[in-house]
RNA sequence: GGCCGGGUAGCAAAGUGGUAAUGCUCGGGACUGCAAAUCCCGCAUACGCCGGUUCGAUUCCGGCCCCGGCCUCCA
């Protein structure tokens, strides 16, 4: 079946066709580096992860661009509250970032830009707009004039009257048009800035994206992806810039942007203070347990996130890594993606139904009774699982999982218990067994007997 | 007010014009020294409300209610 994805310029779900088939081009809007990522800034991360790899599965070569916004006012805000210099502050969260996005299992993007790198680009982009009639000085500023783009508002569904109606914020003397925003703005001399025509400057937030994505994946590309907050004014004004700088050319085909995560009911933002950090998450479940919470939520659908909802995610993983440990020694046959997980991620990426079918995989191989039926489902699972990007680690690794700062008990310590309990068991002293199964479980340690002798796992 | 998303069993969450996946929870059984894990069986009379179209709607159309988001920095 083609790959359907929802388009928020059309707001409907439509067949994806690429501009160059042998070449599909995407575009994420990224971090700005100021503070650790949170779990609302994680969910974009993994839905578009998803999406690349389904897309690198689909087409011969697959850019995927996702820059990292490194100047800003609330860097600028987070420096002088700290007195930690900008660059150190960019640089150090640039490689937390990367590192939580990695325990998370994301690729990296092919090009990640950032924005302090492209300031020539971005110059040279607002020459053109404003040659072109499209921007305007204003005291040290240049704006973009909003009138100029005949459907400015085709994205966000508002027309430029409802903008200035609805505007809560005082328009700036300076703007000929309240809606016009900023392309450029002067810095003071203890601010960032570099040289312009324009005097010393920086860029405004909405222009780094058109200039590194036109730098990187062309005028126009197929898919832009982002946070549903990130419509207007962010998207919207991005596609007026572009589009006007580039002769009218179309920006971007496919608009694709993910829900929110909330947290019981309310948005989990920055400034509500109401947010949990991957970082300290990873401190209480695998990155794979918070992936798959992410993922268990269809993209555009509200997610109210919660301890229990991560507690059920790691639940279901430990239901995969004990079906795989248990066929440990069964070779996979066959190498596809499952029909049924296929079909659901290219309908505009159906991660939960894909997830269903991997229940129903793990409970074929569970329950299969011979061996050729378990190396084809344990295939499937396998496969199932790899365009969602889960079961990156081994069952082994798996069990050994415990929350930061949990009472520990050291492996050959473990061993030697269970040998004494086998001990026990085979004397009958089925009171002692008992006894040092109570005493590891007390440790977060959970004994399980089998046929194949006895086997353990950490539990959070 | 305008625009956008959502409202499905105890919880989470798919989906469909012909009485609705999956996981967890719960009950029974098998297995086990007992457990755990796994398997088998079962469970609940789950589709926000009101109209309309239809032989038939949870699914289509209209209206309404509720929750959240955007309209200001924000994934």
């Amino acid at each position: 079946m083609p790959l359907l994805l929802h388009n928020s310029l059309t707001r409907r779900k439509e067949r994806f066709e690429p501009i160059d088939p042998a070449h599909v081009r995407m575009y994420v809007c990224g971090p700005t580096v100021y503070d650790y990522a949170h779990i609302g800034n994680a969910r974009p991360v993994a839905v578009f992860d998803v999406l690349y790899r389904l897309l690198k599965r689909l087409y011969p070569k697959v850019t995927y661009v996702r820059n990292i916004t490194d100047v800003d006012d609330k860097i600028m805000a987070a420096a002088k509250e700290s007195g930690e210099e900008i660059d150190s502050i960019t640089v150090r969260t640039a490689r937390a970032y990367h590192e939580d996005m990695a325990a998370l299992g994301a690729l990296p993007p092919d090009i990640e830009p950032r924005a302090t790198q492209h300031i020539p680009q971005m110059i040279g982009m607002i020459g053109t707009l404003i040659a072109g009639g499209h921007a305007y000085v204003a005291e040290g500023h240049v704006l973009f004039a909003v009138a100029t783009k005949s459907d400015y508002g085709k994205l966000s569904g508002r027309s430029r009257d409802e903008l200035i109606a609805g505007a809560r914020v005082e328009v700036a003397p300076y703007k000929k048009d309240p809606a016009d925003f900023v392309l450029w703005k002067p810095s003071a001399p203890d601010q960032p800035g570099w040289d312009s025509p324009w005097g010393r400057g920086r860029p405004g937030w909405h222009l780094e994206c058109s200039a590194m994505s036109a730098e990187y994946l062309g005028e126009s590309f197929d898919i832009h992806g982002g946070g549903h907050d990130l419509i207007f004014p962010h998207h919207e004004n991005e596609i007026a810039q572009s589009e006007c700088a580039h002769g009218g050319k179309r920006f971007v085909g496919t608009w694709v942007h993910n829900g929110f995560l909330v947290v019981n009911g309310e948005k989990m933002s920055k400034s509500l203070g109401n947010f949990f950090t991957v970082r300290d998450l990873l401190a209480r479940a695998p990155g794979e347990a918070i992936r798959l919470l992410l993922l268990k939520t269809h993209y555009r659908a509200p997610l109210d996130f919660s301890d229990e909802g991560l507690r059920q995610a790691k639940g279901e993983l430990d239901r995969f890594y004990t079906a795989l440990r248990a066929s440990a020694d069964i070779e996979p046959e066959g190498g596809e993606t499952p029909t049924g997980v296929m079909d659901a991620l290219e309908d505009d990426l159906n991660t939960p139904l894909a997830i269903a079918y991997l229940h129903e995989m793990a409970g074929d191989l569970n329950s299969a009774t011979d061996a050729a039926m378990k190396r084809r489902s344990k295939a499937n699972l396998l496969y199932g699982a790899r365009l969602l990007g889960l079961f990156a680690t081994t069952p082994g690794e798996w069990f050994r999982w415990q929350p930061a700062g949990a009472a520990t008990v050291g492996e050959t310590e473990i061993e030697s218990r269970i040998a004494a309990r086998v001990a026990a068991r085979k004397a009958k002293d089925f009171k002692e067994a008992d006894r040092i199964r109570d005493e590891l479980k007390a440790m977060g340690v959970m004994l399980e007997d089998g046929p194949k002798g006895t086997i353990w796992k950490r539990v959070g």
